[in-house]
DNA sequence: ACCTGAACACCGTTCAAGT
DNA sequence: ACCTGAACACCGTTCAAGT
């Protein structure tokens, strides 16, 4: 709710500032890119803020200068994740807008955020720890609000229970559910892969149906 | 002060080494229970051998007597895990033995196993951290396996799936899915917890009445 | 203004020295 | 035989000093 201090002095200093502040966003993409990579090859626990800085060639001072200490660099990839995730439920809605079939809309929910693990295969690591590590933890709390408050919207449409306080259990049982089943998933071969993904679209269907009204 | 306790020529049958053992044992248990114990109030990163050697009033040396190194101390609370889950699904086993109804092994199974996530909730970071630490890895690995080579008997009993291998898939996913609900509901009050664990038996239900034949 | 890297506190682990 | 705790390598983080 804090308005921009910086709105006012826009005009006069805008073309001055945003290079500067378009060089330093750069920067923490590069940052979180490279973080993002290192994770996929060394692991949460192999990650050390002396392995990013030598992948970017720079120092590790240099990496305190665009990120208060390591875990707000991991924050703010879990931020990534939650966005890439609620852009996928945003498409999921848009694609079934106009159907009431529980069984296509459980087909479209498990390709869109099938999607989204496949492509962000690499930080799951990350979006494990989120869970137990107490600093990251407010994501995973955020990410539970946020897709509940979006599936409760479809699950009315569909008729699915018949309280908002019942559609938000079962779709915290959702995401439970698909969130487990598609970590195990990023790690099968393609053809186990493509058969395990058409289980949990299965289950996800008889899941819904159960409480359809 | 010198006690001539100590037999330098030990006898064949060994009955002196005993008590030294049964000492060593103990103070594997003590440093297991300690460990379990603060995984519990500082969390899976809060824990350190310092910590854990001051809670038992030893040094952080004499930790490295029973145990070479620290991983080998989650690594043991892991293995004690998997037999606790393990008999868990040995009483499901011998509870359900003369029935083949789909719904009470439903309702058993998350009891029997339910209840394992209650008694050692305390260690569930560490649970969780199996899947992500790679040391701990081969416990996660072993825990599937064994957890799948359990339910294939019973599933086929229970005539659900056509060929092994298919019984093996849905074992699995039975797996994944409690174990996800399980944890979280680890963290509900009460009363949530209580309808969480319901909705769970419905879905374990649905899941195999699918594939029943 | 931005970057550097030695310095600091603290971790897991070791091992010479005590009892 | 068993235990101790200073010492070591390495982590995240800081900050005086450079450009």
């Amino acid at each position: 709710m804090v308005e921009s201090r910086i709105d006012s002095r826009k005009k006069k200093l805008g073309s001055k500032r945003a290079p500067v502040q378009e060089r330093s966003r750069q920067r923490r993409d590069e940052i979180l890119a490279a973080t993002a990579n290192l994770l996929d090859r060394v692991g949460f626990d192999g990650l050390t803020t002396t392995l990013v800085a030598k992948e970017l060639g720079i120092s590790v001072g240099s990496l305190y200068h665009y990120f208060p200490h390591k875990q707000a660099i991991l924050h703010a990839l879990g931020e990534r994740w939650l966005e890439e995730y609620n852009a996928a439920l945003a498409k999921l809605e848009e694609a079934t807008r106009d159907n009431t079939d529980i069984e296509k809309w459980a087909a479209a929910a498990v390709r869109y955020v099938g999607e989204v693990y496949e492509e962000q295969r690499g930080i799951l690591p990350l979006v494990q720890a989120m869970y137990a590590v107490p600093e990251l933890r407010d994501l995973d709390d955020r990410h539970d609000e946020q897709v509940v408050s979006q599936l409760v919207p479809m699950f009315d449409r569909m008729k699915i229970a018949k309280s908002n306080s019942e559609r938000e259990r079962i779709a915290w049982l959702w995401l439970e559910m698909t969130h487990a089943l598609f970590v195990s998933i990023s790690e099968q071969d393609g053809a186990r892969a493509k058969r395990s993904r058409e289980d949990l679209k299965d289950l996800c269907f008889r899941l819904l149906e159960k409480w359809s009204v």
